[in-house]
DNA sequence: CAGAAGTACTATGTCTGTCGTAGTAGCGAC
DNA sequence: GTCGCTACTACGACAGACATAGTACTTCTG
């Protein structure tokens, strides 16, 4: 019922996904879980989603994988670092999504005031 | 270059023809034009968008079609016209789109800051 | 100690909305 | 007389999201 539908995120899961690689490399699994949390479970992405978002993260040259070969316990898990390209992709899309915000808001009323329960606002 | 694109808008499209059909009927033509008006050049809708839109917006019941058959010059134009059930889709994108805001902007990094030049902003 | 739940994926195919291309047709302008 | 504007329709391609299913290894639980 609530939720938010997928065509309105689309195109923006490579973004999210790119978020949260700028600090430190992470894997499918990991993003997943921090999406979620992030998102204070309004959202949470499809498995097939995230990987296949890998898929073409990379081809375009914004991420790099490679294998973590743990001692201990060989998890066999793909991290994932981003790029220069990623960073700046990245950025670009940041941009664009303010300009998206503020067309889109052209045609939303604001029926009532919406406050944010609980809610971090960036800007 | 600078443009929105379509993966983000996508799922919106249903929503801005709504609004623009909220005060009155109106025509394929007519709303993309004022698509383009209010999003001040920034968003132009594809004809073929726009239409499979309105056929999509009809089968669902969200709006309805009538022929204007205007006396003196016979434009041979589809009008639509929103139902209430439209109305009642379109608050419901509306109450979507503050927490798909709220979701994105966790992963959005504010960059430098964003005054939008001469532009409206609703909230 | 077995089975469930969690971790970490891969493969395959479907669906939907957008978009490219093209075509039709009437009207006014130059 | 053809160019641009209006007002569509038809068809096909494409990409991203998603459903479903399967593999495999680990850890927790009764």
């Amino acid at each position: 019922m609530s939720g938010i539908s997928s065509d309105v995120i689309r195109g923006y899961n490579d973004t999210m996904i790119l978020y949260l690689l700028l600090d430190e490399p992470s894997y499918g699994y990991e993003i997943s879980k921090r999406i979620k949390q992030l998102s204070n479970d309004k959202y949470i992405i499809k498995e097939t989603t995230l990987y296949s978002a890998f898929t073409r993260l990379e081809k375009n040259g914004y991420v790099e994988s490679f294998r973590m070969e743990d001692k201990e316990n060989v998890k066999r898990r793909t991290y994932y670092r981003i790029t220069e390209a990623g960073k700046t992709y990245y950025k670009e899309k940041c941009e664009e999504w303010y300009v998206t915000k503020e067309v889109v808001e052209m045609f939303i009323q604001a029926g009532n005031l919406h406050t944010a329960e609980g809610g971090t606002t960036i800007l």
